[in-house]
DNA sequence: TTAAAAGCTCAACTTAAGTTTAGGTCAAGA
DNA sequence: TCTTGACCTAAACTTAAGTTGAGCTTTTAA
């Protein structure tokens, strides 16, 4: 039972602190999987453990299942996956949460700027018509192509 | 026109950038407000401008709308918001965003660690039974009390 | 052996932040 | 006058990431 344990779904939930019903979930969705014994009762194998471990912290780091699930298909299929190739992963969201805090500093600096300038006409101000960026999380830039609202001093 | 301007909601839409149907649902959800000409149109004063604008700023931040109706029930209630008003409501957001960016670089740096010391068995990793926090985002800490599991070196 | 605990499937429900659709009204220009 | 465009409401639909419930089976422990 040590390399090739076959474990429970309790088990696993238990262990990896997730819900029963969250693991059929990411089963379904194809980011992890099991086998079934004679009972129709899911198994798993230990390394699952790691890779809901991953699959966890890559969500608290606000990538979706669907872009986990993506990078973790980049994991060898065959072989057990390795150390360095956890690092990859890592590696790679690492990256992008580096984009998200830069991004989420840029809107803090030009929040800042709005205060210390007044410009809170938000008409011209920098929070709009900016290098915005970060996937989905945005509405789009504003348009704001009435230049005679330029002048309110509401 | 100029202070008590009655702008219709397709105006308000494309100069705010966003959809009728969004203002229709800030309606129902008692952050803007509008009242009725005699077909029974909706009307806007022109602050409703900035107010969007700041609605759509604050989302931007990862502000929830339920927040943000919260934190912009403080604002007056009578007299049109100043400068200084809209100043409070930037500065508690500012806080939240600083709080966020704070918890997302202790996740990449926690993610660093894991990657230099190569504790990827995500056991006893310290992005776990960290300091968590983020109200929602977060799914909560993960408890791994089986021993057993601690020696794996998958 | 038998009852409780653990599992199974499938479908419906949940929240957030809107969008889409259907069906009806109102106002303006040719 | 008629038609188009802007507006109205209400309800249903959408995505993400699960949760909850019903009804049924398997496994485990006394």
């Amino acid at each position: 039972m040590t390399l090739e344990a076959n474990l429970s779904v309790g088990l696993v939930a238990n262990r990896a602190g997730v819900s029963i019903s969250a693991l059929h979930f990411y089963e379904k969705k194809g980011l992890i999987r099991s086998w079934r014994n004679q009972g129709n009762q899911r198994r798993y194998k230990r390394d699952v453990l790691r890779r809901i471990a991953v699959i966890k912290a890559a969500q608290k780091m606000g990538i979706t299942l669907e872009e986990i699930k993506e990078t973790l298909s980049t994991l060898p299929d065959k072989r057990t996956p390795t150390k360095a190739d956890w690092q990859q992963l890592a590696q790679h969201w690492q990256r992008q949460l580096d984009e998200k805090i830069a991004y989420m500093q840029r809107l803090r600096d030009r929040v800042d700027g709005c205060i210390g300038c007044g410009c809170l006409s938000m008409v011209n101000c920098p929070i709009y018509n900016s290098d915005d960026y970060l996937g989905e999380q945005d509405s789009g830039a504003v348009l704001l192509e009435h230049p005679e609202l330029e002048r309110s001093g509401d």
